[in-house]
DNA sequence: CGTTAGCACTCGGCGTGGTGGAGTGCTAAC
DNA sequence: GTTAGCACTCCACCACGCCGAGTGCTAACG
């Protein structure tokens, strides 16, 4: 691969993913080589679609990226893009406003992004991450009714209604709570089971260990969910007018475990990642592009943000924008959580 | 509108929701009506038309109900739909999974009913409700910082970290929130600002009383968005292959405020409500038709749950189904909230 | 040997025109 | 009031032809 194929793929790239048109030796001559003959860049392409980056529709038509040419491109070419100082302060401004809670920042994240990038953001908190206890409360509803609160790591809050003994009064249930504090307090939910009984427990407290240890498996699960937002910009690609392609999609969108699934296993591993078309093990996803990150919240990992969208996607701008949210989701629940 | 017109209409409205090819007289004559001739149901489709019941997309096509041809559809004849058993035994045990908090069970609604509905489901929270709080906790998570925990009317939970004075020590928080509690339970966020504050508090919970008025708020805000689910089965229907008119309902279903807003205008009227088409004030709504009810947790109205599709929806399924799931909703939360 | 002009060729997009059929409105007769 | 008959309308569909963008190939040039 020299550097003037370089140049075309780059070239070829760029304009396509403007006009969704296929783009022919002429234009680009015009527009990219003045120095050159459309004769020349002719060879070059067919080259190129001989070396896989490149391909053609029909026999007269220009020539598209395929997604191993996009993945060049990604690998080797991606300029980098600036985001417009502007815009980064709109971003920080629009974080502001979500200063409560885990999820309403996400939530942001996610408008945000989808604003930003133009397509379908996704956004997921931390997927398998053991939630453990924080604290643990007990509120006397009425009598034989108690609502257990327990607060996990995260600041995620599980509430529950439990069956009691109906003579305990609120203090002594007060302090139970304190007492069931002492002993399982940082445990995940597998330890919780696995740990003795809290002894001299009232009738309907024994079973409470269960209790605490399926709510942190809630906690658990809640945070591997993965929320998305602007649908709406992806109707309006080209690629998905065809509602089979977009039913497709939107599938995966909605069944938000499937998607979850995906984002958990690239999960580990940091820096921006993008998956091209077929190198989605999703079917469905073939046709499409992700660019993902992950966040952070203080210098922990903490979940996956990222973009779905066409392999046409602008990878360059959208992965500048993606940082731009990404470090701001971070710093949002840095602040948060402290 | 004399009784022939009725099963006219009747049978046209059928046919067109069935197919979605407008429907000729032979078709009708020879489906629904073997003693008349296509002549004479020529005349009275030709009245129908003149009356504004149905309308004809050219001059040698078949008829197609308008929105007024659907409104009188609804109003007078619509025909008491069973749901199948079956079908009700297997909503009945999709909530038995949701059993923990509010949102869970909403979810589980809104999945339950795009999946019977064949549309998109609209689930929303107590709008414009005042949440008032239940239980207040105070959690040290490190010196000088504390993580306050409200739960409020409806089990939900609210949670913000607050700066603290660093010598006090996890006791001493128990000992304000059980003073805090005392004061400011079963209060709403105003009566909670309105309310003197607790005297001899540590600095740094002086100002607590804004913090858990603010935290009511949020959980009230939170409470009137509107979840949808079911833009997968939107997509599929003729009338939104444009993309154009399926932007639109994007848009709207996106912006969970303004359909929220449509949602809380009408959430006080009781029963099942049918807006079509045009009737709809939203300008992005009047291709499609909402059908809505509200649902209540043990006697008291909770939220509005219902369908968006096209005006061409089946309307005696739908309400069958939506009544259906709205109940299941209701009985969900009633054993959730007690 | 890379580059270029020239040229024949290919093929999709688009507008044209013709046809079939579904469906209508009207009229006259029952 | 109902119906058969009939002329008429108009869309959906298809075939055709043309235009033009774009190609691949060849031969010539520096």
């Amino acid at each position: 691969m020299d550097q003037r194929k370089e140049r075309i793929l780059r070239a070829v790239v760029s304009d396509y993913t403007e006009t969704v048109v296929p783009v022919g030796s002429h234009a680009l001559a015009a527009r990219y080589f003045l120095e050159l003959s459309s004769a020349t860049i002719r060879n070059e392409l067919s080259e190129l679609v001989d070396d896989g980056f490149l391909a053609q529709p029909h026999a007269s038509a220009g020539r598209i990226p395929t997604d191993q040419g996009y993945r060049y491109f990604v690998d080797f070419l991606l300029p980098q893009e600036v985001v417009d100082p502007q815009l980064r302060r709109h971003v920080r401004q629009g974080f502001e406003a979500a200063d409560h809670d885990v999820e309403a920042v996400l939530e942001v994240a996610a408008a945000m992004l989808s604003r930003l990038s133009e397509n379908v953001a996704v956004v997921t908190g931390p997927a398998n991450a053991t939630s453990r206890l924080r604290h643990l409360d007990l509120v006397l509803i009425r009598p034989g009714q108690a609502l257990m609160v327990e607060v996990a790591t995260g600041n995620a809050a599980f509430q529950r209604l439990i069956e009691i003994d109906l003579l305990v009064d609120q203090d002594e249930l007060s302090g139970w709570a304190k007492r069931l504090n002492e002993m399982y307090r940082g445990m995940s939910a597998e330890e919780v089971e696995a740990a003795p009984m809290v002894a001299g427990l009232a009738p309907g407290l024994q079973a409470l260990g269960q209790d605490i240890a399926r709510g942190l498996r809630q906690l658990a699960t809640r945070s591997a969910l993965v929320i998305h937002d602007g649908v709406r910009n992806l109707v309006r690609q080209p690629e998905f007018e065809d509602p089979v392609r977009l039913r497709a999609v939107l599938e995966v969108l909605e069944a938000q475990r499937i998607l979850g699934d995906v984002l958990a296993q690239l999960a580990p591993q940091a820096g921006m990642q993008v998956l091209i078309g077929h190198e989605n093990t999703v079917a469905e996803l073939r046709e499409c592009s992700l660019v993902l990150t992950s966040y952070q919240a203080g210098d922990q990992l903490w979940g996956t943000i990222g973009v779905v969208g066409p392999t046409r996607i602008r990878y360059g701008q959208v992965a500048a924008r993606l940082q731009l949210v990404s470090r701001a989701t971070g710093d949002a629940l840095t602040r948060l959580l402290a």
